[in-house]
DNA sequence: CGTTCGATGCACT
DNA sequence: GTGCATCGAACGT
């Protein structure tokens, strides 16, 4: 499990070094997990992007908590979108997780993905609403320590492969920051330029 | 391949 | 009442 440290630090590097990384989820269902393969980093109330762009409030409020605590909300009424607090507390800014390879238990994200999904495994958890769902996240495991709860991040000692930076994806603001890792060529990547 | 569009719930002003 | 850090179905080319 990632210690307190690795998150605190600057968001940038820790977008980069959370790719490889195994994020999981243990559930009385039963444990899920991935490795992440895709990052984005929010950083600060000068970044329009960010949910602390407006001053703290109710909803952002782990944001300026604590390093290695999850912030999850709810998007568009219907997806749950998690995030790794970073820097330090008072600080607000954070990693948001946009997809992972299927690790633990691809039976029961299969499930929980419902029947309409295939099963592709490059799908089951590309995209941040497709791998909350997957893994089982929702508005509960806001503000759980993921250095001590059930939701926690790994280092498993695996390697992801190279990684490069792009534009954040779905923002309608500060859409010239590259703040965007993922790893080249990976195929549960979401918003894959298609074509070499 | 590509683009459009509806679903859906809650925090926020 | 407004506006999303999305997704997938349903089209068009």
């Amino acid at each position: 499990m990632l210690p307190r440290e690795f998150y605190a630090r600057a968001t940038l590097t820790v977008a980069e070094e959370l790719i490889g990384k195994v994020l999981v989820h243990r559930t009385a269902s039963g444990t899920a997990s991935g490795m992440i393969v895709e990052t984005e980093a929010y950083i600060g109330e000068d970044d329009p992007a960010c949910h602390a762009a407006c001053g703290p409030t109710r909803r952002n409020a782990p944001l300026y908590g604590a390093p290695g605590v999850a912030y999850v909300y709810l998007n568009y009424g219907i997806h749950y979108l998690v995030n790794a607090v970073t820097e330090e507390e008072g600080r607000p800014a954070a990693v948001l997780i946009r997809a992972l390879e299927p690790i633990d238990n691809v039976p029961l994200m299969i499930r929980r993905r419902g029947s309409t999904t295939d099963v592709d495994l490059h799908r089951l958890c590309r995209g941040p609403g497709n791998l909350t769902r997957a893994l089982g996240i929702t508005l509960e495991e806001n503000a759980l320590d993921l250095t001590d709860s059930r939701l926690r991040i790994e280092d498993r000692g695996l390697v992801a492969g190279r990684v490069s930076w792009g534009p954040r994806i779905g923002i309608r603001v500060a859409v010239k920051r590259r703040w965007r890792c993922s790893v080249v060529g990976n195929r549960s990547v979401s918003h894959r330029i298609t074509r070499a």
